[in-house]
DNA sequence: CCGTGTCAAGAGCGCCGCTCTCGATTGCGT
DNA sequence: ACGCAATCGAGAGCGGCGCTCTTGACACGG
């Protein structure tokens, strides 16, 4: 609730600087965004933009974050808990990979290589795990629903607490294995989008659309959805 | 074959270069790679840098090439054509994370988010699919040696004839379907060790050793290996 | 031994992140 | 309503960056 005209101007002032530099950032990258070059486009001398966040590092961790969240909320609004696992599971990851295909630079922001001397900000976990939520949702409302096969008993890997509560909570047909392969699921998604933002892929596949189809489903059928 | 004095001493100093610039990318990363402080800790000038490498990025294309050189080496190596196909694929498999765990920084130039601006030399090309090459030769010897179970037959997918070769060849056993998994299970290995190395799976996992197998059996089984 | 080509060095251009100082403006507490 | 403190934009400046151009020294093939 911005009621002085000082802290409106300063919100609207932060916003424009954070518009410009995701603006910035698609034409040149993370590593090239110039905190100099946002001040000039706005109008202003360099050292004021330094009033709104007191380093590059900072404006960065504010564009990872709000990336996070851009992608989380997307993720969030395609599941549809009505539908069939199998094809919530399929409709999140081709929304994961729009946004992506959407916000190319964003997305190596946060899913490529970490910056410069990169920073480990605690603060962007929760919206991190957002889309990690979602699918584990997915496999959880899958589990309760009876939907997913149960579980094999031979358990190899053992999943944190905190990570299996995401990954669809507790139930019978959820042991460390299917949760395994639930991160792994996981990690494939964001693989086969790098590959093909990265340009890993290119020449491979003719029909990029389909393929992604065809690898998500392959994934829903490892996890047994 | 340098004869001449100022050969010799040429190839030398543009190994020492390379060498620097390696080191440096291990402690700043690609993005901080500076041609002024690999020269400064050399003793030279900065400008006589220019003399071996044109540009900043011609140094950067010589790190990757390398990077794509020694990673596509070892997978070559790890590679023992007669074990049993799932135990190839998880060999060469557990070589390449162990090469991205030992040299994270050139795992980051290879596989990380493309560098703002860089384009990518066609002549990284063949050195990029080295490992490609030797998964899908793990296939292909799989799908000859009567290893691998039928095709499903059911194709939704095209992958381009020259992909198709490096994935195995030619194999009644082996359709787009089967080479699209073994793309899939491509991306999924890199995608996997990314995670790990760009910190997604920071406490998730307990034993990441164990997770790391557990998750490319998973693979390996999709693959029907 | 001499001309040619290569070399390191230096100066310089425009960019960068970041700091400090200095007036101007704003707004809160009295 | 007013004065003091907080906040703001501007400017100058520091060191470092990639890259270019010029200069003088050196090595080498003819």
């Amino acid at each position: 609730m911005p009621t002085t005209a000082r802290e409106r101007a300063r919100a609207e002032i932060t916003a424009e600087i954070t518009d410009l530099a995701r603006a910035q950032l698609a034409t040149v990258g993370a590593a090239g965004l110039s905190l100099r070059a946002v001040a000039r486009e706005l109008g202003m001398v360099s050292s004021a933009v330094y009033r709104y966040f007191p380093s590059r590092d900072d404006l960065l961790t504010r564009l990872i974050l709000d990336g996070y969240d851009a992608l989380g909320a997307t993720a969030e609004e395609a599941d549809d808990p009505t539908a069939a696992p199998a094809e919530r599971w399929l409709t999140v990851c081709r929304a994961v990979r729009r946004w992506a295909l959407a916000h190319p630079h964003e997305y190596a922001l946060l899913y490529g290589s970490p910056v410069p001397g990169y920073r480990a900000p605690q603060d962007t976990v929760p919206a991190a795990i957002r889309v990690g939520a979602v699918l584990g949702r997915v496999l959880g409302d899958a589990a309760r629903a009876g939907q997913l096969p149960a579980a094999s008993g031979v358990v190899t890997v053992t999943i944190s607490e905190a990570t299996a509560e995401v990954l669809g909570g507790e139930h019978p047909a959820l042991d460390d294995t299917v949760r395994a392969r639930g991160l792994l699921a996981w990690s494939s998604l964001f693989g086969t989008i790098s590959f093909e933002l990265f340009g890993h892929f290119t020449g491979a596949v003719t029909d990029a659309d389909a393929f992604f189809d065809a690898a998500m489903r392959d994934l829903a059928g490892l996890l047994g959805l």
